[in-house]
DNA sequence: ATTTGACATTGACGTAGCGTCAACGTTTCT
DNA sequence: AGAAACGTTGACGCTACGTCAATGTCAAAT
């Protein structure tokens, strides 16, 4: 037999065949005069196995150790790896249907929206136009989101459903907009305490709450990446919310 | 931010930050004086998407589609089209599981075999000792053992016991003789033909009419791989089978 | 002032399991 | 005899990065 009667015979292509040559899986046969591979019915049965386990899922190095013979590994212990591995994947992609599942719902609702359906609401709600800490400000809240889960992403948005009234509406346009004015100020400069205790006043309680529940460092890194993030404010702005987190603690006193 | 802090942000590595840049997934910051890359805001929201999709399962090169914005691919589409595909792995993954189960179940029975359950039976009740033909028709056993299914499996051992009674094997094991004898004799040696009729009459019955029933090449493949294996045999021994099946088909009629 | 250590840069190789040329020789059919 | 269909070895390509390697930069410890 040559090698392509024995690749059709057993259903793959001729590379494969040498490929488990070169890999040692598969003994080379004899050769003939003209360098050609002369295969016998003992290499189709090889074979034949060797593919029966790569379908079953057993990478080839597996396969190789298996069918090493005495100094190979236990057939039953190998498989019994492969079914506990292949129990793991199902459950992989079943989270991920789940995940996707979710997805797509949001996507019925909010076609063309890079962030979840409850963040899209408050952004909508939310004003960003003309200010530069606002959309700073935004950009944080689409990164929180990225990574949250649903529950968490419910609590914030019931955090910030008190901003979107009229009148906090307002507040928050003025508030961005002296944040923006202090941009080439001073860390010193007065408007940065005024600014931070009327944010303060500005805050929901339960937003106010949450910022000063994480404060201190041994907690988890949720707000500690407003630190983070504050690489792009300035150092009048990072004023503001060291005074900020500062009065909402002692307030929590 | 730089791309130590890019990366621990978002949970990847700096070298996954720079894959993306060189797939043009993230666009390239801009650089410090020193060429270090000095990340924005914007390019943490935009990792955390591009991550957000991949763990999902979306390949780079769909996420780049998805996310090129106007002329890319809806993600809508996308989506639909990953979950169709996790269902096809499911789908994989649990015929896998079952088949190995199967596999499991036999070896608890049959540890160190490299043949069904079924097949191991017959064998080891077949007469193989001391004939090369027997051996050959081994292989030739294991080999479609291996392609087959449990149904298959069952009907070919059904088949077969008929042959593991001591009379059949006494007679097994004469014509396995003959047989080899024929190994240098030619195709027109006189024992052939009392071989294949010696033969014909050793076979069980379901056995011939499922040789014969797939004599014809329009059907299956099954007995046709005898054909193809003959190359193992000798010109007489390769006779013997032609007018053994002539004479199976001709009783049929 | 220097050494150390932690960061950054680009470039290149390795991974699993083959598919797919390329460049060439052999067999077989017409 | 020419073409089609096989065989040979060798090499690159594919995914999504991990992992050096060789080198540069920056802050702190000596």
């Amino acid at each position: 037999m040559r090698i392509g009667e024995l690749a059709a015979l057993v259903g793959v292509s001729t590379r494969t065949v040498r490929h488990y040559h070169r890999l040692g899986l598969l003994p080379e046969p004899e050769r003939l005069h003209n360098g050609y591979r002369e295969y016998r019915l003992r290499d189709a049965v090889l074979l034949a196995r060797i593919r029966r386990l790569a379908e079953l899922g057993l990478s080839l190095d597996e396969i190789g150790a298996v069918t090493a013979g005495d100094r190979g590994r236990e057939l039953r212990e190998v498989l019994l790896e492969l079914d506990a591995d292949l129990a793991r994947q199902q459950e992989v992609i079943a989270a991920r249907r789940e995940r996707l599942a979710l997805l797509l719902a949001e996507a019925e609702v909010h076609p063309d929206s890079a962030v979840s359906a409850e963040l899209a609401a408050v952004l909508r709600d939310l004003p960003a136009e003309g200010s530069e800490f606002a959309r700073l400000d935004r950009e944080m809240l689409a990164l929180v989101d990225t990574a949250a889960d649903a529950r968490q992403r419910a609590e914030w948005a019931e955090m910030l459903k008190p901003l979107t009234t009229p009148e906090a509406l307002a507040r928050g346009h003025e508030l961005y907009r002296r944040l923006d004015e202090l941009g080439e100020a001073g860390p010193d400069d007065p408007r940065v305490a005024a600014l931070a205790a009327d944010l303060a006043g500005h805050l929901p309680e339960e937003m106010a709450a949450a910022m000063t529940a994480n404060a201190d460092p041994s907690e988890e890194r949720s707000w500690q990446w407003l630190e983070e993030l504050s690489v792009e404010v300035t150092p009048a702005q990072a004023e503001v919310f060291r005074l900020l987190v500062a009065a909402l603690l002692k307030e929590k006193k």
